[in-house]
DNA sequence: AGTTGCTGCTTAATCGATTTAGCGATAAGT
DNA sequence: ACTTATCGCTAAATCGATTAAGCAGCAACT
């Protein structure tokens, strides 16, 4: 029931295990191993299908292997599509991927980060949540291989992957404005997470680049904490309270998911009645009638680059930061196309 | 930069490393060693933040604490909701979850048993692909714990936590005729897998009890690997082939995705010309006009067997073999209330 | 002959915990 | 006084790999 150990190998090699161990990791040259021993070393690996116990090596080497994930919700759109290239791609490397939830709420984060280091992960992907960034700072100072996932510490120069969440906001109001459509509000919440301000950033400044302001009742903020179902109240009395709305920004895909409930509710029309577009692509918005026009995450680049930029760490530990904001899209679909005439 | 380590916290107290640890695996008692020495033990070491390192203990007992969880797509709104409560409920019993999606493919599959075992997890949650017999019957017999999830293999004795698909789909069937509907179809695939068949056997059973018969042509078998958009115009032309049809059952959610589609294109009213009802909830199915009627799978309760079972696994070694199998719900939206009348 | 250098390997320490076997000291029993 | 038992703890082996240090054996050179 037991593995195949490196003795093994060397004893039917008849040969030491440090031997064996050059040879398998490839230092057969540099430690002047004859061909003959390579060969049967090899030989014998393969024939007794050796694997390396990961344990001894990592004990050994400091070495484990694994990086630790930390997203808000595994379960969201985004974040379980980023889980799964993430693993796919690690796995490339040679990495396995232990994961978990935040939920947004710094305690499970504090308690998560804790646990990987505790199991000694060779390097994080961190969604960081607010006010986790002296965790993040010690990680850093720790000289941790890193990179932050879809959000970033403005205070703490750190590697990150994200989308431009400012661009994406603007062009999405752009949009609008260039429909035609004249009354146009945005739902956002009240956090303080960073992606969030500069989706709302992006928004207001297209507004005030084509329009003379942005009134502020325009504006909502939903309160973080509310459950869905107050969410949606909330978002019909704000959508109630502007005479003539005919469009409507949700920075991201649950505040959109709730802002469909809400028009729904309403016995409003998307499309007809008021306009829709929402950051965040999801199934729903592709298969909603109509389409919902939405800010769509290049959820493989992302994925991909913070791969990239791990491994990068992990092989050359340069002081080097790499920053990635990567583009988002417009995805048009018709929940906005009333109005044809180009208004800016 | 190191961690502090039961030598370090030896030395402190003036003691060898075997106290230490007898005391910090609660072993004091057993091991007989004094109250005073077990408290400033104990005293010190939460002094320290002592952590035990994971590796050195793992390669000593063999145990790693973590378990390797194999989905078909973490990305799927099913699987990634289990693989969430998976993590939470592992982590209360000090467990880490490796995971990776086998796409439904046999070589991914193996892989992936591959690189957990040599990994060595602790225990195996596992989704099943189709010929995947022979790599869980070696993990049997080489008594890992391990757990299936969402399917079983027929001719394997394991261990697994699934959802009734019999029942739902037949609650599915029988509510439809219940609603009055006379002409009903249904979609499947191809894939021999068995939780498929299932709701397919669960569905013709309700028929079969209710009416005369069930003609073959009423059920489409959609192939596997067939695209998106191939499976659209398989839905659609199957749709028209059946004249008078008021009302469709999909096995699983993705199909039902397709399904609303094709009935789109076909420019039908769901609710109205056509009754529609999918297994699996979703999203889409929730806040579609109208809502989707669906069979839904108790996600949490899922996962929550799922690690239970697993647990006791771990810790009693016992034969005995849990098979847990959990009701589905029918959740009523408007997608079929047409007729009133009860025909049953 | 004696030194040096190279080749091709091995010895032994190490990572940090667990665990078996056992040791010295005191107390109890005969 | 001498054996035996109990208490309270420790020494050392072990898990499986990595790696610094070093050791024969032979050739070449002075």
């Amino acid at each position: 029931m037991k593995g195949v150990s490196i003795k093994d190998i060397a004893k039917q090699a008849g040969v030491s295990p440090t031997t064996v161990s050059f040879v398998l990791n490839g230092k057969a040259k540099e430690k002047r191993i004859s061909d003959q021993v390579s060969k049967k070393i090899l030989k014998l690996a393969t024939k007794l299908k050796y694997k390396p116990n990961q344990l001894a090596r990592g004990l050994r080497t400091g070495k484990t292997k694994t990086i630790g994930l930390i997203v808000e919700d595994i379960a969201n759109h985004f974040f379980a599509n980023v889980a799964k290239i993430v693993e796919e791609e690690a796995d490339k490397f040679g990495y396995k991927v232990l994961y978990g939830s935040t939920e947004d709420n710094l305690q499970k984060a504090k308690g998560l980060l804790e646990v990987l280091e505790y199991r000694q992960v060779d390097g994080y992907i961190i969604t960081p949540t607010v006010n986790l960034d002296k965790d993040i700072e010690a990680l850093k100072h720790a000289r941790k291989p890193m990179v932050l996932l879809d959000r970033y510490l403005p205070h703490i120069p750190t590697n990150y992957v994200m989308v431009n969440n400012f661009q994406g906001a603007y062009d999405a109001a752009e949009y609008l404005m260039q429909l035609g459509y004249e009354k146009i509000a945005v739902v956002t919440i009240t956090s303080e997470q960073i992606q969030m301000k500069e989706r709302l950033d992006g928004f207001l400044a297209a507004m005030k680049a084509h329009r003379s302001g942005f009134p502020r009742k325009m504006l909502k903020k939903l309160a973080f904490t509310a459950t869905r179902e107050e969410n949606i109240e909330e978002i019909k009395t704000f959508i109630k309270s502007i005479p003539n709305l005919d469009a409507i920004f949700f920075t991201t895909n649950y505040l959109g998911i709730y802002g469909i409930e809400a028009v729904k509710d309403l016995g409003l029309q998307i499309g007809e009645d008021i306009a829709f577009i929402s950051f965040d692509d999801h199934d729903l918005f592709r298969l909603y009638s109509p389409g919902i026009t939405c800010v769509s995450q290049p959820i493989g680049d992302i994925a991909r680059s913070v791969i990239q930029v791990l491994m990068n760490e992990l092989n050359n530990n340069t002081n080097q930061i790499n920053q990635v904001v990567l583009p988002a899209t417009l995805v048009k679909r018709g929940s906005c196309s009333k109005k044809a005439a180009s208004k800016i």
